[in-house]
DNA sequence: CGGGCTATATCGTAACGCGATATAGCTGGG
DNA sequence: CCCAGCTATATCGCGTTACGATATAGCCCG
């Protein structure tokens, strides 16, 4: 009787993944730990490297290779301009989303 | 190029419906036209309707049928109990979301 | 009578998240 | 030396969902 939180975050991953190389390069793996810590957005392999692909094939990301101390080459993942741009629409399309949802939830909604 | 929008709703559609459900009663057409005034959170029938269907089988909606004064039967929803609780663990988680989103845009995601 | 509004419902399609699974290089223990 | 475990990537398949298109029916107005 969950399956509503992996519902609740379509999307949202994207969104995620986006924001959390706005502030500079990272490797699947890496991306995957530190979106993890945030509370309530655990994501697994399986979503996110498909995901890094699509992006990239989109050319929101792009990938440089590049070897490992340990285990397989990292490729690390890059915003590009129209990903950057493609962010700041979905920060504020979120922004107001968000603040929609908080209206909902408070009284309001039909009050002329 | 915008099929991310659709999927920013993914399972947020169901807390809307069920946030707008928060403080009484509403019938389908009544609901898609108050959420539909929210910028950024416009629904058509196809997918409220089937939604309202779902959340019912579910037992988080009981519905009551009034007669309409133009067209069909109007069928009002109504959050039960465990309609309440769902929508209170999903806000919560809400905001566990949205917290964690805006630490990832504002150039957090390590520092304790 | 016919067009327009209210109100509900369904089918089909495309997209996505994620569990399960595979693979490969490195390190440390028995 | 070999196996277990960690890092790191990738893919298949299933189930779920949003939504355009479409159907239907009662009411009102010109």
């Amino acid at each position: 009787m969950k399956t509503w939180v992996a519902q609740l975050r379509k999307g949202l991953v994207e969104f995620s993944v986006l924001a959390a190389l706005r502030h500079g390069e990272a490797y699947g793996y890496e991306l995957l730990q530190r979106i993890n810590r945030i509370e309530g957005l655990a994501l697994t392999e399986s979503t996110v490297y498909p995901l890094l692909a699509r992006l990239t094939r989109d050319k929101l990301l792009t990938v440089r290779v590049a070897p490992s101390p340990a285990g397989p080459p990292r490729r690390y993942y890059r915003l590009t301009d129209e990903g950057q741009s493609h962010l700041n629409d979905m920060a504020g399309h979120w922004k107001q989303v968000q603040t929609g949802l908080d209206a909902l939830l408070n009284g309001t909604g039909d009050r002329p």
